[in-house]
DNA sequence: AAGTGGTCTAGACCACTAT
DNA sequence: TAGTGGTCTAGACCACTTT
């Protein structure tokens, strides 16, 4: 196995060596050089072929490795991947870019009271069926309309001071934005796909019955303990999840997304 | 900044330096050790307190940077990381799950008939309207009912062989479970939430309107032309897609999950 | 000038897999 | 035994930021 890779590292360029070498496997992996279940050069190979010291090497499998593009098998070598579409990963974009540019982006404050937590409620949080929380509705607007309806419980422990940390979080600029030093540590969403109720309807100006995602999402403090609970209800049309798999070049990445609003037409008869 | 982290690194422990180092500064992290906004012991330090080398730091903080739990800024320092909601990142766990057990899996092939491709696909797979395509159409069962509808066009072109290894790839085996060789080299895919059509809703033995995922894929040669595209709309309630943000310690993960289903019940009067 | 992150070297040793 | 990936060292040099 002495393929011989035609370029060479530019060590005058301002691009480190290291991603230098990222960039010529990943090409050549992207242009079937080496085909899925090949075995890439050893180590060993690549560091003489490309003047590299074994460290860089290692750095750049383990990048390779970590974007899903190879796997290692300790005493037998380095193997090109397939595309699994089992590995596809979604990033909530859309949903930052919404928030973050505040001039088109607008949180309006529909109702805050003190509650007792509702059995379901109380699970979530961990708490008794007597404890007090925090009940908000919210309605994110964008451009002035409506895209999304958010309704959360926080708990209401005089006892735990963190509470105003957690409204304050718990506002999207500060969830969104993140950065801000909060007093959250972590957080659990998910994702599923409903159908809008009346008052949801209602409030996102849509009809009832429209599809509409659900973003379930419980946040947790240093203590690991669960601090608020709530969901949005997302428009649709307003929320895009994208991802890409297998050894995908960086460049358009939309250019594939834009016209996938939903076949009107016939599906073939 | 002389923080003293208790621990320390066991060179005896199966269980590599840069790995343990990692989990010492995640968990301290985890406890508020380190808050959000504030900086890290300097790599020159952790190298002195740990009796590690420079690289091995290095290789540690590269991977809490990876995971998003800390920003690094040359000639400043490294800095801890608030929760952000807009980096959280959804799995497509399930859909590989649901698909990897043949046992319980199976895929009913609906139709397959070669078709002049429709504006829209011809627009998709950068073709002429003349173009011959293959359409079909399955469906993806587990236990017997139905989950997933698929439907998708592949290019039919005598002047590339590729074909049959596209059929066999969409044919959904060699998609998930991926690690066979084929000849496509990445795919690009969206999900929207859509309400099923009269069609749809027949063959998932759903009802019409009922909420359902559409999840809409491209895939590319090694030439990086489209070679098929096509989508599945996906029963939600057959499909979880879940995300943690922040310094999630691996344990649970799912816990959270459970008792997810839609509340049914009032949203506070 | 001092301190920080970022890159890189030229070896070493180990664990594993093949033959 | 030879080849592979995996870990680690003890320095070096650079670019950047702060004082």
């Amino acid at each position: 196995m002495t393929i011989l890779l035609s370029q060479e590292i530019d060590r005058t360029s301002y691009e480190p060596a290291y991603a230098q070498l990222v960039n010529i496997l990943q090409a050549s992996m992207a242009t079937g050089v080496f085909k899925p279940g090949a075995q890439l050069p050893s180590e060993a190979q690549l560091c003489e072929h490309y003047k590299v010291s074994p460290m860089t090497v290692r750095r750049v499998i383990n990048i390779l490795l970590d974007r899903g593009l190879v796997t290692t098998a300790q005493g037998r070598g380095t193997f090109v991947k397939g595309v699994d579409i089992g590995e596809a990963v979604f990033h909530l974009s859309g949903l930052k870019e919404q928030i973050e540019s505040t001039d088109r982006a607008q949180v309006q404050l529909l109702e805050a009271r003190i509650v007792e937590a509702p059995e379901r409620v109380a699970r979530k949080l961990e708490l008794s069926p007597v404890d007090w929380t925090i009940f908000v509705r919210r309605l994110l607007l964008q451009d002035g309309t409506p895209v999304s309806y958010h309704r959360a419980y926080l708990i209401y422990d005089p006892r735990r001071p963190i509470v105003e940390g957690e409204l304050e979080v718990t506002s999207l600029e500060g969830l969104i934005h993140g950065n801000g030093q909060t007093d959250l540590q972590s957080g659990c969403l998910s994702i599923e796909a409903v159908t809008l109720k009346e008052e949801e309807a209602a409030i996102l100006s849509m009809g009832q019955g429209d599809p509409a995602f659900l973003i379930d999402h419980t946040f947790y403090d240093f203590q690991d303990r669960p601090v608020s609970w709530g969901w949005f209800i997302w428009r649709a049309d307003r929320l895009k999840l994208s991802a890409t798999i297998g050894n995908r070049p960086p460049q358009d990445q939309q250019s594939a997304m834009k016209d996938s609003r939903r076949w009107t037409g016939e599906d073939h008869e």
